[in-house]
DNA sequence: TATCCGATGTAGACATTGTCGACATCGGAA
DNA sequence: TTCCGATGTCGACAATGTCTACATCGGATA
């Protein structure tokens, strides 16, 4: 029941907001996903999943007045908390040691 | 439908049989995903996410008889297709450039 | 000022992935 | 013989990934 690992779309949510920092909010996390990781969601996908990660404590958000270009109304920034970042790393850990040794080989492999 | 990205678990234990080599047998993937992830799980999961993964073309398995040693009977043993290695690539390219400059930042944060 | 439109969010449904425990087998060891 | 450890298989269910449809708020604009 306790869900122990973050999953693969998750750990990426949350990279995208750390690299966002003040900036993160949805729709811009969506076009960092897709420019870094090449992975286009729809919002509702997004804020699914934001919605668990913050019930999981690995986020947190604050609503901020209408944007100040065009369009403007509430809308909320994201944040990744301490265990967000935590739990990021472990993964980050358990990972680079799968990884140990493997990338020469790789090479090549697949079409 | 197409299931185009590989989970979590199903990506280390993909890279648990690479590390193997010639002995991924189902057993010692299960240890080789303790040892380098500390992830332990039964070996009902394993065998589902092998099971799904083969599915889907990332690994295949050749039958062999008994183990040379104990408890000796035919057994599986895995490994990893190209298109396996490939999926593999791509996913670690994709958090390659979402942890881009990240790495600092995160010292230290979390408990 | 009535209406349209883009930026935001929410809700419900459903497919995929992660996880177990119970059950079944095969050969040696005791 | 019986017991036991190494192997696998199954069915059930929780967690995660994903979409489409629906709802709102304010400016822009006709």
């Amino acid at each position: 029941m306790a869900p122990r690992y973050l999953g693969e779309f998750e750990q990426m949510v949350l990279l995208a907001i750390l690299q966002l920092k003040d900036e993160a909010y949805a729709l811009s996390i969506l076009g960092e996903l897709d420019r870094r990781a090449g992975r286009s969601v729809s919002r509702g996908t997004l804020y699914k999943t934001l919605e668990r990660l913050e019930k999981k404590g690995f986020l947190e958000w604050t609503a901020e007045k209408g944007p100040p270009d065009r369009g403007g109304h509430p809308r909320r920034r994201f944040a990744v908390t301490g265990r967000g970042a935590a739990a990021l790393r472990d993964s980050r850990e358990a990972f680079r040691k799968l990884w140990e040794g493997l990338d020469e080989g790789l090479e090549g492999l697949g079409q």
